[in-house]
RNA sequence: GGCGGGUUGCCCGAGUGGUCAAAGGGAGCAGACUGUAAAUCUGUCGCGAGAGCUACGGAGGUUCGAACCCUCCACCCGCCA
């Protein structure tokens, strides 16, 4: 899957899948690059359970990094997200020291079998508390306060943003750019990293570390922020059809939801993703873009895409389920002709219930987590958006019978186009 | 510490005693068209079959009646110190 044999240099496969947003001076990191192995870091703030579908920007770029012969250092913030980076909006929440502590563990998992910590590239696994925790508010005033501008502190988007709302930002927030910064020198210090990589959102962030560097330090160190990906509204992807986020864990985000949400993403995203989201060649990627133009309705893209992705993030047994389940459930086949362990199988991908007994379509409904009330579930029926094994029902109050049960214990439940879940009835 | 402004449904935001479950926009959901796309148009969007219930930062109060008036509390913003 590497592209990166010495004939293609790493920039350039980044260019080519528009991965550079921002960079530092492109042409003394393509040749540092170029001379041999470099260290380089990413940071994930532990501000959720999982990471999610938008940061596989940043671990996969990063991963490219690695194929091409270059050394990784994960940074989970154990330190960074007890403060909170600053958001335009609002002032955050501080999470108990323990949830974070839990999240960090999560996510290091998370990110583990996407990097390869064995080799002469070995990615290692760093933690910000680890340098931050002990330090004491003197030190953190002299030794590293005393080299930040609060005028260009102010000058960062999200922190000139929040000044002018009427939320205000806490000191808290506003000191955030400053743990980033550090945990640049730091890792500069302890592993000579000298490049690092992140959302073009992260910018004002990514600079502290190169200009505290360069201040302490008196080095120039690199670099590299990757574009946001947003759909045809300007909406930041990573939304799924279901309206919430589309995580990585798979409690959160059934391998079978993120296959689908990956399987209707829209054409004109399809060539970004490809290029973007997976590690197929570039004749691989124009000849699926030059397919996707040319009979969109085959969506050969999306599909191979979300077989890549899944595949990835999830594994190849997780990715063959999601696909049977898909196919099962929106084959042109009826479902009753699937075998009881097929349709036990795609039910359970797509979200199975377990039931005593009948009631009716409305209850079902709710049960099933495809109505959130009674009201709502009789809504979608009189909209005409409710469906039982495939036929779409008319009567929000009429009490299932028996024999609509595929292999007397399964029922099919559909809302909308595209939104399935089972019910399995019985003791 | 002083003075002034603010806190509305998922988000933004109108509302300043009954006609307010609360305008408008966005998001979401559904339908039509299609391809399990996009765009567009339409409908919908607290819970409840309904009576009704819960809701406009929190707690009390005034009133036949409060998101709207009063008191206290919490938090936020601005100016001054």
């Amino acid at each position: 899957m590497g592209n990166n044999d010495g004939v293609t240099h790493v920039i350039d496969d980044l260019q080519w899948r528009d991965l550079i947003a921002l960079s530092t001076d492109i042409e003394a990191l393509t040749a540092e690059l170029a001379r041999g192995p470099m260290t380089l870091y990413c940071g994930f703030d532990p501000t959720a359970p999982s990471l999610h579908f938008g940061h596989l920007t940043q671990i996969l770029t990063v991963r490219r990094l690695q194929l091409a012969g270059h050394r990784p250092l994960a940074l989970v913030g154990g330190a960074t997200g007890l403060i909170g980076d600053p958001r335009e909006t609002a002032e955050r929440t501080l999470q108990p020291r323990e949830l974070v502590e839990s999240w960090v563990e999560r996510i290091r998992l998370q990110i583990e079998p996407l990097l390869d910590f064995t080799g002469e590239y070995a990615a290692r696994m760093v933690n910000n508390l680890d340098w931050t925790d002990g330090l004491s508010a003197l030190s953190f005033l002299r030794d590293i306060g005393k080299h930040f501008r609060v005028n260009k502190m102010l000058a960062k988007d999200a922190v000139s943003a929040r000044l002018n709302s009427d939320a205000g930002i806490s000191y808290t927030e506003f000191s955030y750019q400053i743990l980033q910064g550090m945990d640049y020198l730091e890792l500069f210090r302890r592993y000579g990293c000298r490049l690092q990589t992140g959302g073009s959102d992260q910018w004002g962030n990514l600079t502290a570390g190169t200009d505290l560097i360069h201040r302490i330090e008196g080095a120039s160190v690199h670099l590299l922020a990757t574009p946001l990906v947003v759909d045809s509204n300007g909406q930041k992807i990573g939304k799924s059809t279901g309206g919430g986020n589309v995580w990585l864990d798979p409690e959160m985000t059934s391998p079978y939801a993120f296959y689908q949400f990956l399987f209707n993403i829209e054409d004109a995203l399809v060539p970004t993703f490809l290029r973007r989201f997976t590690f197929l060649d570039r004749e691989e990627i124009t000849a699926l873009e030059k397919e996707t133009v040319e009979r969109p309705s085959a969506r050969a893209g999306q599909r191979r895409l979300a077989e890549e992705v899944t595949t990835l993030v999830h594994g190849e047994q997780e990715t063959r389920q999601a696909i049977g389940a898909s196919q099962a459930l929106f084959g042109r086949g009826d479902l009753s002709s699937l075998t009881p362990a097929t349709l036990r199988a795609a039910l359970s991908e797509a979200g199975l219930a377990q039931v005593p007994g009948l009631g009716t379509v409305a209850e079902l409904f709710r049960t099933a987590g495809l109505a959130s009330s009674l009201g709502d579930a009789r809504r979608t029926v009189g909209e005409g958006g409710a469906y039982l094994n495939n036929q779409r029902v008319s009567d929000a109050d009429a009490v299932v019978d028996a024999s609509e049960l595929l292999h007397g214990r399964w029922l099919v439940l559909r809302r909308g186009k595209r939104t399935v879940a089972g019910l399995e009835v019985g003791p």
